[in-house]
DNA sequence: CCCGTTTATGTTAGCGCTAACGGATAGTGA
DNA sequence: TCACTATCCGTTAGCGCTAACATAAACGGG
């Protein structure tokens, strides 16, 4: 069995790619993960994980780790690195994605959505079905700046459509649906008149959907819900969830062929790819 | 920065620790890749991530390219392994465990849970209910030993219990709910008489929950369900799922731990590592 | 038939580290 | 003070490959 790591260190090319997610218990990192994989293997490439759990103090960690491995290329959640990060990632002269956020300027790929704009794309929906007391459900952490531009791009819009600033409120962690009946408690707390609300997650979502459910709340009589992600779950929960959905496993599929690309040395017609999305409207609003 | 790949040549230690899942979109997969990256990290060690999609050829094929790196150590999914893998694994010698299933032999360490007792456990449960027709759902690829051994624990307690053998359906994608709606109307097609029904998986039985619901269908009492997981939806949705508790992410940890001592050279005061198991009693049954 | 060119095959330097080795220094007891 | 051992530190072989190079063989045109 030939050793691949003097091979490496004789070539200068490790077969391996590695990929930073903030957590791999969260589907929707984990389905790009998987579609990377399942991209690189005919190629010969093995796929090494990092997980940061939102902090960019462990992403800046791991980049060194992955980058003193002599990984072949290097995908990376979200556009926003520390400049250290940014800088040990340039100087390695090794080819770049970042995922799931677009930016004008990349590193050197980007591959992603634009949060800002679903986020818009949900305030217009609401504001057309006549919900104009809103809310927004967005991730406390401030390293999830995904889920950020999601929240930002709804105010955003809701304000440009003459409506009040949506009432904001955070999560802690992303999938964990305990937080939704507490959530939901404050949402229809005394005084407040929240007849509509967006979750930057489709888990905590399906969270409130159900507690909703478990409390005789009609959604979207008395709460109007809308959503991200689109899991698999989002259409069979009743009432059917509303949410915005992207193509998760292309994400991770096309992020591996450029790379692809890349190594065997041919040229990339675009380094910047939106994949867009779509708003699936359903029965939660 | 110092090139580790060098480093892994001279010293013949990569820090390099694979492990090889069936997918890894799948939460239940995911969490053990997540735990055991965790545990790894504070030591320097970094996980390379194989996806086999339940096939043992391509498991085979993911050990060998993996021990062609010279990793560390490895985790592997099961213990059933083709005969080949077994071979190249035992002639690597480098600490091996095996995870989710328990066997008197393993190849090096195993840390799992007892699936048969598991299934065996929710025909008792059932039966002391007073749930006496029953109906099992697993998964049909043959590679996933797992969910077979839970289907067949089932069955046997349920025939040595007296009772008829269940009525065995299977599914195809263990995570697509999608499939739950003709499942359900396999389950209650006419003729049949089924009151209770075994889902190997959580996902599924959450679908089959959910189905019910849009038909109106009453859970528990006209068909009670019980499953395996206990994911974070089971006790959000109405009812709340029955189902078995498994210690998902210690599986990952330990496995981490365990490899770790060996790594330093310390003896291990044992090889095999049942997590155990423990039934939700809900309210689907 | 010879020489220039291509193709196949054999040989070896070196990738960047680690670990072993040996020489120098310090420390100890008789 | 000297012989012996313990500790430190600088030096270097070599880990198992790849890629570059040198050599040998095959080929074809003048």
């Amino acid at each position: 069995m030939p050793n691949r790591v003097a091979g490496a260190l004789a070539s200068n090319r490790s077969y391996i790619v590695a990929i930073l997610v903030p957590t791999i218990a969260n589907p929707i990192h984990a389905a790009p993960v998987q579609a990377l994989s399942d991209a690189l293997r005919p190629a010969g490439y093995q796929v090494l994980v990092g997980t940061t759990g939102y902090d960019p103090a462990s992403e800046e960690e791991m980049i060194e780790a992955f980058l003193g491995r002599r990984v072949d290329g290097i995908v990376v959640t979200g556009t926003s690195l520390t400049e250290r990060a940014v800088h040990i990632l340039r100087r390695a002269r090794i080819p770049i994605v970042q995922l799931w956020e677009l930016t004008d300027r990349p590193l050197d790929m980007v591959v992603g959505v634009d949060n800002a704009e679903a986020g818009a794309a949900v305030a217009r929906h609401f504001f057309e079905r006549g919900y104009w007391n809103l809310a927004v459900i967005s991730h406390a952490a401030a390293g999830d700046t995904r889920s950020t531009a999601r929240a930002e791009g709804f105010c955003r819009e809701a304000l440009r459509l003459g409506l009040a600033t949506p009432f904001a409120l955070t999560f802690v962690r992303p999938t964990d649906m305990a937080q939704a009946p507490d959530l939901l408690a404050q949402l229809r707390a005394p005084g407040r008149s929240v007849d509509a609300v967006f979750c930057v997650g489709d888990p905590m979502a399906i969270g409130l959907v159900l507690a909703c459910n478990r409390l005789g709340i009609d959604v979207p009589g008395e709460l109007a819900i809308a959503s991200f992600g689109d899991s698999d779950l989002a259409p069979l929960i009743s009432p059917a969830l509303t949410t915005i959905r992207i193509p998760r496993y292309d994400l991770g599929r096309i992020a591996g062929e450029m790379l692809l690309k890349r190594f065997a040395g041919e040229a990339l017609d675009e380094r910047i790819v939106d994949l867009g999305f779509t708003l699936i409207r359903r029965e939660t609003s």
